[in-house]
This record gives structure tokens, C-alpha cells and sequence, in this order.
DNA sequence: AAATTGATGTTATATTATAACATAATTGAT
DNA sequence: ATCAATTATGTTATAATATAACATCAATTT
């Protein structure tokens, strides 16, 4: 995934699935939410917020942190995107409609992070919570390591 | 686990572990490294690096940022505490010797954590970063939701 | 004793994120 | 259309988390 062959479709349905949810749920993909969602989908690596926001600002001089951080914000909230919590870094979500308990697979060498939902890991976890007597709320699973094509 | 009946057990339990290892491994667990292993297992709470500055200072008044982040970086090296990621907290390990894939049931209610070992967790992990030809190095596994105590 | 290594002290600064308040744009009701 | 309420953005300041860099001190090795 590290050189996506078809990245512009990748990147046209990230943008075309946000706009038909927000209307769906009567909230706004605004200019500027739009142009963040952009720049994070530019490829499927991670980016870290204030990259982004040196991104932005070659658009848009007067962005500001908060300027930034609201739209992640309003992107997460809705699906969008992730919060890479180990990295402090976020990154597009490859399917918002039927995410449900995902993981990510972060690979140390080229920062590709593919999103992988598995019905078997799901199990698993709230199986296992369940024993634990555990009301469980967020499942955080991030896997980091070297992707198959940085190991060749 | 909330108010552990035994924690007298667990802090001194705690200590003798990471004495031993530390023996074993010929590294030196200080004065100042035992005084921040002690604070963070004061409870069976996550605690914040800052947090436990302040509680330092009370001990030491020259304690600065460097301080605890090298005691954390130490005890975190060598296996006595984790770093809980979506939280940017710490708390202590309950099992150093045989920590393996270990993942944390976290209490948003009480700040407790409960450390779990599952080798169900551990395979269905494996096989699924196998199917993805993903050279597996660090897995990170936070479950944030309620825990027992405090749903009653 | 001198040299090396490991630990701590200290100052400064980098990185990540939010609070608080002002202004602008949009929506919705009258 | 007008006003009010809500939502989004602009702006300044600061909070919270973490590390770099260099000085000093202590322990270990030669
Ligand atoms: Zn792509
Ligand atoms: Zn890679
Ligand atoms: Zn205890
Ligand atoms: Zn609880």
C-alpha cells in the first residue's frame, strides 16, 4: 500500500463518502474541513497535526493551531479519520460507513498504516472483556511492525 | 480493583520483582527510580508524568521534567511499567517477569487498570498480522469502558 | 589515580493540544 | 426581510506532554 497504484480513487471516494454522510446526518463538510480531509487522505501514511497544519498554511496563511484541531476534531467525530494514539498522528479511514471495531497496522519504516476490520479480533475482545465483568466503551488496537512491502 | 484490599502486597510484590530483575539483568534500580516506581504504584491507577512530578517534588524539591521522564523511560525499558497510550499515562506492570502481549482494560469511572494476558488475544492477533504479511513488533491494546466495581 | 561509563542536575526548548474570547456565516423562526 | 440563535472560523494566549543539550557527580574499570 505504500505507492497506492489507484490513489486518486482512493482519495475521490474518501471525499465523495464524507460529503454523502454529512448530508445524511445533516452536518457540514465545510472548505476548510474538506482541504484537511484532503491533505490527510494525500496518502495512506499517517501525518502528524502541526504537518498538517504547515500543509495548511501554504493554502491558507492565517490557519492556527485550533484551526487545524477543529476540523480533526469534526473529521474524527464523524468517522473520517483516526487518532493514531501511539503516534500521536492521524490518518484516514479507508471505510466509515461499516467501521466498527478496527485495527491498524503501522509500519515503522514507510509510516503506511493499513485499517483492517476483523469479526474474529472483535470476538475475541469482547469475550474476553465480558469475563472481566467489563462494560467495554473503546477498543484502541494499534500493531506496529514492518509491512510486506517494506520487508522485501 | 478499585480499592485493592491487598495493596500493601502489590506495592511490596511490585518491588521485590523489579529488584530481582534488575539484579539479573545488572542494571541498577536507584534510589530516585524506586521512590518513582513506589509513587506510580500508589494505587492501581493510571497516572500522569506531570502528576507524579508534583508528588516528586514533594520529596525532592529539585525534581524537574527530565527527571521522572528518565525514571519512566527506565522503568518502561525494562518492563515495570507501561506507557498507556491513548492516555498519555502510566501505570505499573503487574506481572514484569512474564509479560508478554498484554492489553489493558482501562476504567473511564475510576482510573483504574486492570493488565490481562489473553493467548486467545495473542493468536487471533498473530494470524490475522500473518494474513496481511505483517512483521509483527509492538501491539498496543487499550480498552477504555466501566469496570465492575463501578457499575454497581 | 586516571579513564570510562552511568546517573542525575539544570536550563532551555520542542511537540502536542486546548481555553477563551472575537467575529463571521448560516439557519430558522417571526 | 429581520432578528435571534446556532455553527464555524479567526485570533491570542497558554496548557500539557516530552526531549535536547550540556554540566556535574558517582560508580566501575583499568
Ligand atoms: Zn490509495
Ligand atoms: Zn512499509
Ligand atoms: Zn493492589
Ligand atoms: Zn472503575
Amino acid at each position: 500500500m505504500s505507492n497506492c497504484k489507484t490513489h486518486k480513487t482512493c482519495i475521490n471516494e474518501a471525499l465523495k463518502k464524507a460529503e454523502t454522510i454529512c448530508n445524511e446526518k445533516g452536518v457540514k463538510l465545510t472548505k476548510l474541513r474538506q482541504t484537511v480531509l484532503k491533505l490527510i487522505w494525500k496518502s495512506h501514511n499517517y501525518v502528524k497535526a502541526y504537518d498538517l497544519l504547515d500543509e495548511l498554511k501554504k493554502i491558507d496563511d492565517s490557519a492556527k493551531p485550533p484551526t487545524i484541531y477543529r476540523s480533526l476534531d469534526f473529521l474524527i467525530e464523524n468517522g473520517f479519520i483516526h487518532k493514531i494514539q501511539s503516534l500521536n498522528a492521524y490518518v484516514g479511514c479507508s471505510h466509515p460507513q461499516e467501521h466498527k471495531e478496527c485495527y491498524f497496522l503501522i509500519c515503522d519504516s514507510c509510516q503506511n498504516i493499513e485499517e483492517c476490520c476483523s469479526e474474529q479480533i472483535n470476538k475475541v475482545v469482547i469475550s474476553t472483556t465480558g469475563k472481566n465483568h467489563f462494560e467495554l466503551n473503546q477498543v484502541t488496537l494499534e500493531i506496529s511492525g514492518t509491512c510486506q512491502d517494506c520487508t522485501n
